[in-house]
DNA sequence: GTTTATGGATACTGCTACTATCCATCCGGC
DNA sequence: GCCGGATGGATAGTAGCAGTATCCATAAAC
């Protein structure tokens, strides 16, 4: 297909994809003369991804290169894809709190992953992330949303694994990449979404 | 205190503060002459909530805005407010998917609310992204992650249960809206990036 | 053979979140 | 009382992001 029936089938205009396409965001198409290519299902497929990325998950277009490009990458372990994402999924931040407040975060972190048995590196973006939160936290004084942070890991792990066992039942080792990054992705607003509606729910039984 | 001070304590530039000023942000601190204030440790700590909100929460400045003026609100009722803070966390989306994928997705989340018993507005924010994100999974020929759905909204609520828990915890009402906002927001931090170690856990133990 | 679409290059735009500059005060130390 | 640096308030400027718009030589469609 051309870019015109690419465009109308994905609902991108068609300057957005001549855009994704410098970017590098989209494969160019095979150039069937100098000035014509033809795209296929998988332009669409990745539009598609790309626009999910984007509108639903937030992902700035420069992170989502890194994600496709992990995605194609033939030499990446599943796992380090997994690293990719998250980078890629986590703003980077410049750390804010005062040092003994971050220090103190750290170490209820560290006793957590522990507790949990937690196989993971010491310096992954979610633990920054992590650090950071709790003690934000807790110089707003809000130390009691932090007590429940066991109970939390506890249920955030229960359907962390759901998710790996749904990925899991796919074969081909591509889908299970792409799986996997959709599912970290998309999985993220899913969860989202799902935490506010429980929240609406309680909020409106009892508050109201 | 005066600006000088506030900056030095909070970590945020002196015209970063200005402009913070200037957006309705941050009241304005009480002037003891004609272009001198002062500020207080409310100032402090609003400061804090809105660089947690902007930095860790990704939140733009306009919702922040909204988000504050709610939580000053004395009219709005706790549901209001949690409403509006909903509203502020959700990214307005322009609806992709077609129609057909779209009823279909809407159909399952609406089975899924009745299936949970859960009183919430057919046309909140929250809905129309877990639509938005089913239609897309699907569209994405990931359908073995939305079949899950029914577990992880089990294992939210659950963990929602306990977050509301927490705050209620707190008697002051003033109190209760404050951590009732910040745990919306921040607690989806939180929970985001347990979800991230939770993976990175089993990804490392399956897939390594 | 003319109208329309296309690939590729370059330039422009709108929005957000700050930064910078200016100026008339005002404070604090001498 | 005097002076250097800080302050409040106003206005203007900037960087980065995500597209849009325009142009042009060529190719496709009718």
């Amino acid at each position: 297909m051309r870019i015109a029936e690419l465009s109308r089938r994905s609902g991108v205009a068609v300057p957005t994809i001549k855009y994704y396409l410098r970017e590098g965001l989209l494969p160019p198409g095979e150039l069937t003369s100098p000035n014509q290519a033809s795209y296929d299902e998988h332009h669409l497929n990745r539009l598609r991804l790309i626009r999910a990325m984007i509108d639903l998950a937030q992902v700035p277009v420069a992170r989502v290169r890194a994600v496709l490009e992990a995605l194609d990458s033939d030499t990446l372990s599943l796992h380090e894809r997994i690293g990719v994402v998250h980078r890629a999924v986590t703003p980077s931040r410049q750390l804010t709190a005062g040092d003994s407040a971050r220090t103190a975060a750290a170490l209820q972190v560290q006793e957590l992953i522990e507790r949990r048995g937690w196989a993971v590196e010491p310096n992954s973006p979610a633990i920054t992330t992590l650090v950071e939160t709790i003690s934000v936290l807790r110089s707003l004084g809000q130390d009691h949303l932090v007590s429940f942070l066991d109970s939390y890991a506890e249920a955030v792990e229960r359907f962390t694994e759901l998710e790996v066992a749904a990925v899991a039942s796919r074969d081909d080792p591509d889908q299970i990449a792409e799986s996997v990054v959709i599912g970290t992705i998309l999985g993220e607003t899913l969860v989202a979404s799902l935490r506010l509606l429980a929240q609406e729910n309680i909020s409106s039984r009892r508050l109201r």
